[in-house]
RNA sequence: GGAGAGAUGGCCGAGCGGCUGAAGGCGCUCCCCUGCUAAGGGAGUAUGGGCUUUAACUCCCAUCGAGGGUUCGAACCCCUCUCUCUCCGCCA
């Protein structure tokens, strides 16, 4: 949600802004329903106030002992029209907030202009791809001649887009996840959660996935709503809802580990082979919730948090920052890192950090009090995959695989597997 | 799943349908007093909105778990829901 003030103030800017995502921005309507905002608004809060002071009036009286009936018919009509004005001024605040809350973010001026991920910068190139004597295979086929690793029978339990991990794979995948828990509480200093999997609508509105982005989720009860977690941001994040933080526990930082469950409604088609898009995955997703002046600050250094992952895994990569087009919905400023797959011989989306500034805490009316103002004001929060371990998995056996298809554990992750070195 | 009790400011806690946005206490902030400490005295201390062509103040509106209702008027009465606690049952 952006700030109403903005609009009010400098709409042009807005409308400016929000085309660079190629969004349209009716600034008219925004106006016309506005301006009638604020008339039903002052004629609501004028025929209260008549009310009020009428009952008050009756109050007095009746006290002294005086005869209230006078009183009583005077005020006959202002019930009716109090209460067509107060339905009215629901309705009308009810599309503003419909209309506030489909409009996305407004992006960092750093972002590049461009409609797709085709315009995407590229930041910076880490590690050097691996040079093969043979040819590389790809985790699917891997995944198989080890028997670690059965989509037919994902299907089969499930659906299309599972898998089930057999073996020194799926303890690969859980020594991933450990170990990238433990680097960023030892080492970067995030504070450990466990969460509910399952939210309420309140959550999710208050990420941002919610109303515009109902159809990617999974809808798990009705009574009462509930919806599968696509990402531990939306719990986690919302571990500050509705709270005046003190300054003095700024930032907060939390990692969590947890399993992502989404629909991909719109993705038919992409990326049908192997782990890379399924339904259900596991990430370590690290949260920071900062003063609005540290935010920038704070966007590279949990990228980097992230970029450590890879480094000590020894994992090419490289960090690219998403163009206007290709932004996130509540994000200002996104890099996504993307690792090196060597059997497409490409590099792939394994983390996306944002900072969403104050969009997702004005939602989340997530606060700080400023000691200098002594006021509560909007906290900026930033979010990150600190990795997706589904896509690390993957990115693991295709790098560290030899010419008769087994997997030779990374170093980092010896203490996690039991003594063993190499998978097959 | 069954039976019962409850939800009021940062915290504890009072509250008769009518000067109650809310007593009192604790905490916190500022001031006074005291040689230091302790104690004492005074003042202040919710959030959002109306609000925008400055800012402050005054003013107005809303909020006592949430949403409806009754009423000229609701923290208080009625209904629905959510959550918490106690006991019983079940369970990893």
């Amino acid at each position: 949600m952006l700030d109403p003030r903005l609009f009010r103030t400098d709409l042009d800017f807005v409308t400016t802004q929000l085309a660079r995502r190629n969004f349209a921005f009716d600034a008219d309507a925004y106006t016309r329903l506005e301006a009638r905002r604020k008339d039903i608004q002052v004629k609501t809060q004028d025929l209260q106030n008549q009310r009020n002071s009428n009952a008050k009036a009756i109050g007095q009286a009746k006290a002294k002992g005086e005869d209230v009936q006078p009183l009583l018919d005077q005020v006959g009509q202002v019930g009716e029209e109090l209460k067509a004005a107060e339905a009215e001024l629901a309705t009308i605040q009810a599309q503003l907030d419909s209309l506030m809350s489909s409009i996305p973010n407004i992006l960092d001026e750093a972002v590049p202009e461009g409609k797709d991920e085709d315009s995407n910068l590229e930041i910076s190139r880490w590690g050097e791809p691996r040079q093969f004597d043979f040819a590389a295979k790809d985790h699917v086929e891997l995944g198989e001649k080890l028997q670690g690793m059965d989509f037919e029978l994902g299907a089969k339990i499930a659906g299309s887009r599972f898998v089930v991990l057999n073996g020194g794979l799926a303890r690969l995948q859980r020594a991933l996840i450990q170990f990238m828990l433990d680097t960023h509480t030892a080492e970067h200093g995030y504070n450990e959660v466990y969460v509910p999997f399952l939210v309420n609508a309140d959550s999710l509105r208050g990420t941002g996935q919610l109303p515009k982005f109902e159809a990617d989720l999974f809808k798990a009860s009705s009574d009462p709503d509930l919806y599968l977690i696509p990402t531990a941001e939306v719990p986690v994040t919302n571990i500050v809802r509705d709270v005046i933080i003190e300054a003095k526990n700024l930032p907060l930082k939390f990692v969590c580990h947890s399993p992502c469950f989404r629909s991909e409604a719109g993705a038919y088609g992409r990326d049908v082979r192997g782990m890379i898009r399924q339904h259900q995955f596991e990430k370590v997703e690290i949260v920071q919730i900062v003063k609005p002046e540290d935010s920038a600050q704070a966007h590279e250094q949990l990228t980097a948090h992230a970029e450590t992952i890879l480094q000590k895994l020894n994992l090419p990569y490289r960090r690219m920052l998403l163009c206007a087009g290709d932004t996130g919905f509540s994000s200002t400023k996104t890099y996504d890192l993307e690792v090196w797959l060597p059997a497409q011989g490409l590099y792939r989306e394994i983390s996306s950090c944002s900072n969403f500034k104050d969009f997702q805490a004005r939602r989340l009316q997530a606060r700080w009090r400023n000691p200098e103002t002594g006021k509560p004001e909007l906290v900026h929060t930033l979010n990150g995959s600190g990795l997706a371990a589904g896509r690390t998995l993957i990115a693991v056996m295709e790098n560290y695989q030899d010419a008769d298809g087994r997997i030779h554990i990374p170093e980092v992750l010896l203490p996690y597997m039991g003594g063993l070195t190499v998978i097959g």
